[in-house]
DNA sequence: ACATAACCATACTCACCAGTATGGTTGCTT
DNA sequence: AAGCAACCATACTGGTGAGTATGGTTATGT
């Protein structure tokens, strides 16, 4: 890994810990044994590198996905497969959770950061939309309406996500069973219990 | 309206358009015509000024909820006014919308803060579900499960208000009406037509 | 008339932190 | 070996904005 991916990497852990604020340069820089001089130089600014840590994350997420879809052959069950661990890494983490929050209060003010934001979702959807079309074509899968079911089930996630801010029983780790397969029934595919 | 108030209030107003970083005391004592002085004497810190400017967002909302439930007298009615009128201000005033994000951003730290809008939020609820509470006990409203259904209706426009901000065409004032009707699906009320 | 408190303005301090200036070191190229 | 570029550390600047010190003014009660 280069040294750049490392500070975006480092930036991204301390940011999900204590919030874009909370994390300065130096801070950045001293948790890789290292100092502004060197952070500066890979980066003009903070908010280039709020920027790589942000990619980082965008990348992360797509690779986790591609790992998870891997496993599993039959297209309803990469949906069940990558549903569940969407609900494990963007809801029940916490950190993910703080991180995703960050960004999106952020958005708020920078319209930079919106529009990376705003690609990365479009990026998501696409994603399952296309997991979804394909279940539905090899008639694993029965759901008319496609886009919205889509968007629906994408929008409680976040509806989720945000509520778990004040709410934090609501994506606690028991209940994330729970609200993987209330999301899966969004999609019309009825959750199983884990063996 | 008192001095304090009016502070609280042009804090409101200031937070909405910039958000709290963006805002300094002197911001908010300028906007009311005083300096920094006056406004310390009425609040010891930026923190207790922003708890003032949440308790008078928290007023504001029950306020226009009761006055928006005074015009109607069936409960139904009730419902879809309040459903309407929630939607325009939480969702399509962008102002309105900033604020809330800015609190919950501010809440994954800030255990005060999101003490204040968890209190809010349980008596949001409460409200919806008293009113559909007596809906259903006047045989106006057919629903099962009415606290999970005020649940995801609740979820669903938090889900919504998350989104809006890097999509912004999804709580446009085009979308107003189209938003209502599905929160208002969610609780097995019909949208109907405005005249 | 006087005391006291409520209210407000001016002018400061002080800490924090993004960003910069500068010079050193390593390693690669020709 | 000479020169250049990549990489990094040290030490600084400078702006910003929260919070304070202090003194003045008005109102109210006795």
């Amino acid at each position: 890994m280069t040294r750049s991916a490392e500070f975006a990497m480092a930036a991204f852990q301390l940011f999900s810990q204590r919030g874009l604020d909370a994390v300065t340069m130096d801070d950045i820089a001293a948790s890789q044994q290292a100092t502004k001089g060197s952070l500066y130089w890979h980066y003009k600014s903070k908010d280039d590198i709020i920027e790589a840590a942000c990619t980082h994350y965008y990348k992360l997420w797509h690779k986790e996905a591609q790992r998870g879809i891997a496993r599993v052959h039959d297209p309803v069950g990469k949906l069940r497969h990558i549903i569940r661990s969407s609900v494990h890494s963007c809801l029940i983490d916490e950190h993910n959770r703080i991180f995703t929050m960050e960004i999106l209060a952020r958005s708020l003010h920078d319209e930079s950061t919106r529009k990376g934001w705003r690609g990365f979702f479009d990026s998501v959807r696409a994603f399952y939309l296309a997991l979804v079309e394909t279940a539905v074509e090899d008639g694993a899968l029965e759901l008319d309406e496609i886009e919205s079911a889509v968007d629906a089930m994408l929008s409680a996630m976040e509806g989720y996500k945000l509520r778990a801010v004040f709410e934090p029983d609501l994506c606690s780790r028991s209940q994330e069973q729970v609200i993987a397969n209330q999301l899966l029934g969004l999609l019309n595919i009825e959750g199983q219990q884990a063996s």
